[in-house]
DNA sequence: AACTCGGGGCA
DNA sequence: TGCCCAGAGTT
């Protein structure tokens, strides 16, 4: 694979407002709001958190808070029963177990509560800046529809999209993908007539 | 590997 | 209305 710069210009082109949307200030604010993030888009998330920080920006504050308390305040977003157990769980293992600090280590993140993978990853890189690259759903199946790995795990595209894509690249080129994900190269029914790098695609689950 | 959770967004 | 979703946990 020796065009991926001219696939990444090329997505760049066809997605120029791609960037994180995700509303955070510090390390905790964006574990939160990653974790509310599952299975919901960046927008509806924010729609609670921006509130949510104002009046609750840090650990000390948030621990005050029951469950109930939590459900109130994020009921728009869709899974909100099991989020808000996940952050009330949270706060207390930072309190206990990390010192109220939020940890970098992979292990230590994803033995959080609502904490997996992707969330690992995206909170070691953005909050932290260590090298990982955050694969979901969508990054799964557009790099390997555009053939930069044959890899079928997550942890493996991981692995190949690290090794193939500058690391200045890499917060960049993961929206990219996501924004193409959902505009373009979705799931089921893709826009390919849309696409800017139809010539690449290997037509996976097509 | 296959299920479940769930309100919003969108057609 | 009905379908899908910027995941994680459980079986």
């Amino acid at each position: 694979m020796d065009n991926v710069e001219e696939i990444l210009d090329k997505l760049e082109k066809q997605h120029p407002d791609a960037r994180c949307e995700l509303y955070h200030n510090t390390p905790f604010q964006l574990l939160v709001a990653t974790v509310l993030s599952a299975q919901s888009t960046d927008k509806s998330v924010n729609k609670v958190t921006v509130g949510l920080f104002e009046e609750y920006p840090d650990l000390d504050s948030f621990i005050t808070l029951e469950i109930g308390d939590i459900e109130d305040k994020i009921r728009k977003i869709g899974l909100y029963k099991n989020k808000s157990r996940s952050i009330y769980n949270i706060c207390r293992v930072l309190k206990s177990d990390f010192d109220g600090m939020v940890p970098c280590g992979e292990k230590e993140l994803m033995s959080l509560p609502g904490v997996g993978r992707k969330t690992a990853s995206v909170v070691r890189a953005v909050a932290f800046g260590i090298p990982a690259f955050a694969v979901d759903t969508h990054v799964f199946r557009v790099t390997r529809r555009i053939g930069l790995t044959e890899a079928k795990t997550p942890d493996k595209v991981s692995d190949d999209l690290m090794k193939l894509i500058p690391e200045d690249r890499w917060i960049l080129s993961h929206h990219l993908f996501i924004f193409h994900g959902r505009r373009i190269c979705k799931a089921k029914n893709p826009l390919c007539a849309e696409c800017m790098v139809f010539e690449e695609c290997m037509k996976i689950g097509l």
